[in-house]
RNA sequence: CGGGGCGUGGCGCAGUCCGGUUAGCGCGCCUGCUUUGGGAGCAGGAAGUCGGAGGUUCAAAUCCUCUCGCCCCGACCA
């Protein structure tokens, strides 16, 4: 491609509303242009990166067995009430009305449609396992899109999902698709991590994420050097306990006058954050619940379900706190707290002389004690759990690091087949139904991961299999004959041997054309001029490491395909 | 949704507090000449309903009301 004739608009100056590294350098090397909120053009160079991770991603999912199809971004809403998901995916899916007034939904993910499709063509046992997928534009109305395309709301997903009589099949499967995401990411150079995950809304047991080592990642995962990793929501691992031998002391009122954070109250009093105990009123399934967790904590959302056996666990509403504790949001408190069930966590019980909400406006109390001011209905590990905790498995304090999420993989079970009833004939002749799993991968995501690792203060540095050309030819000076013409020829040969060649013929003076030229970051650029070709060389400087090498002019296309191949 | 901030030529910004010439600056863009190895020089030029609506005023980018959009921090997830 000649960049004169390209839609390759760069910026000098980074944009006013991109934080981070992976969202500025894709504006400004033109690889993408925003839309509206969370919804992004890809224009000619971010499409073709795209097209790279796709192709890679389509040959490990065919080599893994599984078979491509396209399913529709508009679904009827009866699907989704099928599984009741209509109702519990909430407002991240995008819904739309025809012109009847009937309501469909913009496909998030389609463990709905592809049961559908399966429940209506497949019959047998012996048509089983088979895996299907597809890449395709996902919508999710997320809360907060932001880093650009690392967290848009319509954004390119490969989904794919594969069908079992049995668990075991599920297992195999599951395991040959995370072995597939493992190849993909090592080709795209990426420095990456499985870990063990929650399940959220798409539901089943088994789940791991794929996460790109990356500081500006919005997952935090815990990892022990024995080897375990986990998603903060997910891990397991023990808070040590604070026990300070005091003894009990007589209650008391104490006035917080608009205090109703941790912070506040604890600068307030001159204490540690840790001698209160948050009272926080969540919804679980409808029923009301208070749980308990010290001040120095947060609670782990997925756990308090799993203690609760709840599904669905949200804070509840300022209404409901009111109505639960008779006090507005802030004051919440356990003693005198009636009709509503108290889950603690266990760092909770040994604590003495705590610090509560008094379920009153602008009161706390101080010197609460649990089992003697107040009784919880039961003591859970409900804690989120972090770096400094102990492992649940060995024992040793744990780590953290920040990722990307790039993939994740479910053992969905029978969560959607029972629901939709879809179901096959086994050897024994009984109905069944599917066991499935599914195994989601963000295209375009990835795409920002590769740069958020792979750049320097000059621009972006592409991996070779994802670089949207291979080589940049850079015509010093187009109006030097010899140049043009030393140019045009290695232009025409290198894509005459197939090699994906963005040409630089621009009429602009050089230093622009470097500084573009570092910025686009193609794995290779071959600059062309005067100064060089005089010795009879032209120059090819690999982006990475910086390696300049004079190529002789005559058998230049031969030369840099070798280079090329020893880049990749 | 809560908290913070921003909307002024394509991009980055100044001007707004304290209303008052023709709304500026840098980059980019167009034309010409010169230049050509790390974001060139000179000359000329195009391009802005100051996010939108309403209001106050002799006068509004500037003040008031409403509204739309965007970004950042938090609760979400590929």
């Amino acid at each position: 491609m000649r960049w004169s004739k390209a839609l390759i608009p760069t910026h000098k100056e980074d944009p006013a509303d991109a934080e981070t590294v992976s969202h500025r350098l894709m504006l400004r090397a033109g690889l993408i242009r925003k839309l509206t909120s969370g919804v992004y053009n890809y224009l000619p160079l971010g499409w073709r990166a795209i097209r790279k991770v796709e192709e890679i991603v389509r040959e490990e999912m065919d080599r893994a067995g599984c078979q491509e199809i396209l399913m529709p971004v508009v679904s009827p809403a009866e699907l989704w009430q099928e599984t009741g998901r209509w109702g519990i995916y909430g407002k991240e899916l995008w819904r739309v009305q025809d012109r009847n007034g009937r309501f469909f939904a913009l496909g998030p993910t389609h463990e709905e449609i592809v049961t559908d499709i399966v429940r209506n063509e497949v019959r047998s046992y012996r048509e089983l396992p088979f895996t299907l997928y597809q890449i395709q534009t996902k919508f999710r109305d997320e809360l907060r899109p932001r880093f650009g395309v690392v967290r848009a709301r319509e954004f390119i997903m490969k989904d794919a999902y594969s069908f079992h009589r049995d668990d075991d099949s599920l297992d195999e499967t599951y395991r040959r698709m995370c072995d597939a995401y493992t190849r993909i990411f090592e080709r795209l150079d990426l420095t990456f991590r499985p870990v063990e995950a929650a399940t959220g809304a798409i539901g089943g047991s088994t789940s791991h994420e794929f996460m790109v080592l990356s500081d500006t990642g919005e997952s935090e995962v815990i990892v022990c050097e024995c080897g375990y990793a986990a998603t903060d929501e997910r891990a397991e691992g023990t808070v040590r306990p604070i026990e300070t031998g005091e003894s009990p002391l007589p209650l008391e009122r104490i006035d917080t006058p608009d205090m109703k954070t941790i912070e506040e109250v604890s600068e307030f009093l001159g204490i540690e954050p840790w001698r209160l105990v948050k009272t926080i009123i969540y919804e679980a399934d409808g029923r009301t619940v208070a749980a308990l967790i010290r001040g120095d904590r947060e609670v782990n959302e997925a756990k308090l379900g799993m203690a609760l056996g709840a599904d669905l666990v949200v804070p509840a509403g300022a209404e409901t706190i009111e109505k639960v504790t008779g006090a507005p949001v802030g004051f919440s408190g356990p003693v005198g707290l009636e009709g509503v069930e108290i889950i603690a966590d266990h760092t909770v019980e040994p604590l003495v002389n705590i610090v509560v909400g008094g379920n009153e406006s602008d009161v706390h109390l101080k010197n609460v004690n649990p089992g003697r001011d107040f009784r919880t209905t039961e003591f859970h590990d409900i804690a989120l759990i972090g770096r400094g905790d102990s492992c649940a498995r060995c024992g040793k304090e744990l780590d953290s690091f920040r990722g990307i999420e790039v993939s994740q993989a479910f053992k969905l079970g029978t969560k959607y087949s029972s629901c939709m009833k879809a179901t096959f004939l086994d050897e024994d002749g009984v109905g069944k139904p599917f066991v499935m799993g599914c195994y989601g991968l963000g295209v375009s995501r990835t795409v920002a991961a590769i740069i958020e690792q792979h750049h320097d203060d000059d621009g972006i540095v592409w991996p070779t299999s994802a670089a949207p050309f291979d080589v940049e030819i850079l015509a010093v000076n187009v109006k030097s004959d010899d140049v043009r013409q030393a140019a045009e020829v290695l232009y025409d040969e290198l894509q005459a041997a197939g090699v994906a060649v963005l040409y630089d013929d621009r009429d602009d003076s050089p230093g622009t054309k470097f500084k573009d030229a570092d910025l686009v970051g193609l794995p290779l650029r071959v600059t062309v001029g005067d100064r060089s070709l005089k010795r009879g060389v032209v120059e090819a400087r690999v982006r990475r490491t910086g390696e300049q090498t004079d190529v002789p002019r005559d058998g230049a296309a031969q030369e840099i395909q070798r280079m090329l191949a020893a880049l990749t």
